[in-house]
DNA sequence: TTAGGGTTAG
């Protein structure tokens, strides 16, 4: 497979900065970029004046692969007076190397100055190399040390959260967790993973699944890392269905992104993603897919139905009031929705995507466009003649369980052709016996 | 004015 190719020909500042923007993501992925990086490194360390930034940026380039961590490590002893963003820069990169702990702890301890990136780089070094213990205390020295209790934040609380974890120190974890709330740094992503993970790992699980539900009520989508917290919280407890509910959301969430790379001007990729949002309550997001449409100028097809009576065509939308008989569709209507009623049927509002009052909700599904062609065909053709609907899109679960519904209770055959295939009801079944 | 730090089953 051909390499993407990336040669180094740069003088000034800004070309070199656009140089280590342009290098970095390819030297993470391959070794084989090392020499250019070392070219790069090389034409700023000629740049005159001298620049500390575009130096610590020249550092995280080198220290970003095993391969040209040791070229940091030369560059760093070779500056004259490091800030701490350099040492900073490498005791984190020597902290991700297999065998950098130590080297990592010396740096850290020579630093004449530390900062709150220096204090969770190296209590997440330890937390990370199996030294959990060590990890929070380092935490604990950083909360005495004059420095350090300005360095406690949401980056050194989930490291440390992580390590009393790791320790299987359940009192220092729960003292953690007041810790936290008590530093109002509790409102944070990451935060809530690593709490999540604790409990979980301490048998509390919908402790941690409450985390998982904060996620969702404030309308951030769960990444990776919670979806795993989440999914072992599930499982340490045998909540198997809650298990799989949200298992479930995890494959319909990936599946849908995957459809904006093959189709991403088809306006069903948006309504299918639009749904999926809608049916894990992310109304935010839903919202976000509809002005993502919006800016992209694609617009949805509206749902429409249409039935041949009388040798014309009679077309209808949602709540469509057009046409000169909808007094008498409607009466029909809702005639059908009492009768359902008293048999214990509750519309399901999972199919309305916007996130309105339910009785809103209700009425909006109880009007979509086949049952108003539906009704119109029951009150305009003849008792024995079957009633043939179309429809442009796919027909709604809801409209599905209601044309079963009326197909019982007024006996007439209903065909709905939608846009995947024909529905056939009969006295209350359906041909597709509820699988489409 | 920039840049550097966090959470993870099986």
């Amino acid at each position: 497979m051909k390499r993407p190719s990336f040669s180094v020909s740069v003088t000034t500042a800004s070309q070199l900065h656009d140089g280590i923007d342009r290098l970095l993501p390819l030297l993470r992925a391959d070794a084989s970029h090392a020499p250019a990086a070392r070219a790069l490194a090389a034409a700023a360390a000629s740049l005159r004046p001298p620049s500390t930034f575009l130096s610590n940026r020249v550092l995280h380039l080198l220290s970003s692969h095993p391969a040209t961590l040791p070229d940091a490590l030369a560059l760093l002893s070779s500056l004259p007076s490091p800030d701490v963003c350099s040492y900073n820069t490498l005791v984190a990169a020597l902290a991700r190397s297999p065998r950098g702990l130590a080297s990592a702890r010396a740096l850290f301890d020579r630093m004449p100055l530390r900062d709150h990136f220096s204090w969770s780089a190296i209590v997440s070094a330890h937390a990370r190399h199996g030294q959990p213990r060590a990890a929070l205390a380092f935490y604990r020295r950083m909360l005495r040390e004059p420095e350090g209790s300005g360095a406690d934040n949401e980056f050194t609380a989930s490291s440390a959260l992580a390590a009393a974890t790791a320790a299987r120190c359940v009192r220092s974890g729960r003292e953690l967790h007041c810790h936290v709330i008590r530093r109002g740094i509790d409102a944070d992503a990451v935060v809530w993973s690593a709490l999540a993970d604790m409990y979980a790992k301490n048998g509390q699980s919908e402790e941690a699944l409450c985390y998982f539900n904060m996620f969702l009520r404030s309308g951030l989508r769960p990444d990776r890392v919670m979806f795993v917290g989440a999914l072992s919280a599930c499982a340490h407890a045998g909540l198997v269905d809650k298990g799989l509910e949200i298992f479930h959301s995890i494959k319909d969430e990936w599946a849908a992104e995957a459809l904006f790379e093959i189709e991403p001007e088809n306006p069903a990729t948006y309504v299918t993603l639009a749904n999926i949002y809608a049916s894990v309550g992310l109304f935010d997001e839903v919202e976000n897919v509809r002005k993502i449409m919006e800016s992209k100028g694609i617009t949805k097809m509206p749902a429409s139905s249409w039935i041949e009576v009388g040798k014309r065509v009679h077309v209808f939308l949602v709540g469509d009031k057009s046409h000169p008989r909808a007094e008498e569709i409607y009466a029909l209507l809702k005639k059908m929705y009492v009768k359902m009623r008293e048999e214990g049927y509750v519309a399901d509002i999972s199919f309305v995507l916007h996130d309105v009052e339910e009785e809103q909700e209700e009425q909006d599904i109880g009007y979509h466009s086949e049952r108003l062609a539906v009704a119109f065909g029951i009150i305009a053709t003849p008792g024995d003649a079957p009633i043939k609907v179309f429809k442009n899109l796919r027909i709604c679960g809801d409209c599905h369980a209601t044309i079963k519904f009326i197909s019982w209770i007024v006996q007439r055959e209903i065909i709905v052709r939608d846009s995947n295939r024909f529905h056939h009801f009969k006295n209350g079944i359906c041909s597709c016996r509820d699988y489409w």
